[in-house]
DNA sequence: TAAACACTAAACTATACAGTCTAGTGTTGC
DNA sequence: GCAACACTAGACTGTATAGTTTAGTGTTTA
């Protein structure tokens, strides 16, 4: 992991809280602790928070509704318990494989990689899709739990984005480098949920490779070397 | 209301089916539906999907469950009568204010302008909010919602976008007008998610005009007028 | 006047759920 | 051996829900 990911990663464990039980009780075994919480993605993320049912939960996970009631102190805890582990999870595979060398090259090139990283991280992952629906159609009802997303999976990407483009500041010339971060990020993720997630490939079809290159001929100024 | 949009807006009509009773039973009264819908609006954009109840949908319309269930199928289709209503809605005061003729200024201005319209339509309107996070958080549940809020509003905008800046091609030099767009408008709901919905301001925060000043600078080539 | 019907309040059915409790099994440590 | 305890299956409580039904009111139409 490069050096300017390090930073981020320690944002991961602000807003964090336990949700389980308070009273750290003896012996409660991991493996049953990870069954639930595998249990309860599979059904959050395939319902949704109100139409999960805490039995349907224990049966996919293959434990007894008093197990889990022993482990997570309610079907809220287990909630949030569930979605900070997935945020974790997301920004480790968002930022786990980004290494400082593969930024060397000429931006037009590493502009086009980061960007396809990024939608290879979201399309046709029908999980991560789930995902999203779940933080989003949630965080009304949930505020804390978005905040967690943006500040590990959405500050991240643009904190890193604005660090590459200020690094390249002298080729690229980029009067704003934040602003021009979170609109890259931004056409990306929306591209994401218009297709993915709201279904909208044949509404307005759009090869993934197209928005990239407009993305690059507005990011990048005429005189950037040609891929 | 411009040309432009009037062919965007039969587009209406695809994908809206009847969710109300088959039989149109004689005189149902048209006051009561709207009660009946303006209720559902409150309950399901307050709770979501799953966790509104029926009961309460009649309570805060004013109105007894069996005129409610004489009105409406069942709950499903109460549910997608209302999405469809509100997403005509939401085309409506997105596309009825833009008129033709603020298309004819300098290219800086009026993009400029276009970016506060969008905004303006979602910022701050917690009802505009709470509706973005129904619909994609059942868009998996409810995939053909989903389409229809994509035809009507996303496909609309990106299309009026993209026939502007079609409009102003010699100026603008775009090669992909159409990806253009979706980086415009991607970038701007993005930024609305991010804010609003995602209750990232403090964590992110950004000042709107200095992401529309960058969106302006990536867009509009430097040989444009200035603003 | 009488039938038709939109509507109401309230009871009702059947189901589902969150969370608890009981009785009992197997394992671990003393 | 025994106490502690993680775990299980399943019963149980109280509440909530979708949707129906019943009995009755007021209004419209013929």
């Amino acid at each position: 992991m490069s050096s300017s990911t390090a930073t981020a990663f320690c944002a991961i464990l602000q807003g964090m809280e336990q949700h389980t039980l308070s009273k750290p009780s003896r012996q409660l075994s991991p493996e049953k602790a990870e069954a639930i919480l595998g249990g309860a993605m599979q059904e959050f993320l395939a319902c949704g928070y109100a139409a999960t049912s805490m039995d349907r939960v224990a049966a996919t996970a293959g434990v007894s509704k008093a197990t889990v009631y022993s482990h997570f102190l309610d079907k809220e805890g287990l909630f949030k318990a569930l979605i900070e582990q997935l945020v974790q999870k997301k920004f480790r595979s968002i930022f786990g494989p980004v290494e400082d060398q593969h930024l060397q090259g000429n931006p037009r090139a590493t502009l086009t990689q980061i960007a396809n990283n990024v939608l290879d991280s979201g399309m046709g992952d029908s999980q991560y899709v789930n995902f999203m629906r779940l933080i989003m159609g949630e965080s009304g009802r949930f505020p804390e739990l978005a905040r967690t997303f943006v500040r590990n999976v959405e500050a991240s990407a643009c904190q890193f984005f604005k660090q590459y483009l200020h690094n390249n500041a002298e080729v690229l010339q980029l009067p704003d480098p934040e602003a021009s971060g979170r609109i890259f990020i931004g056409a990306l993720v929306h591209y994401l949920i218009v297709q993915e997630m709201l279904h909208g490939k044949d509404i307005m079809p759009m090869e993934r490779d197209r928005l990239i290159d407009s993305l690059i001929f507005h990011i990048c100024p005429r005189s950037c070397s040609a891929k």
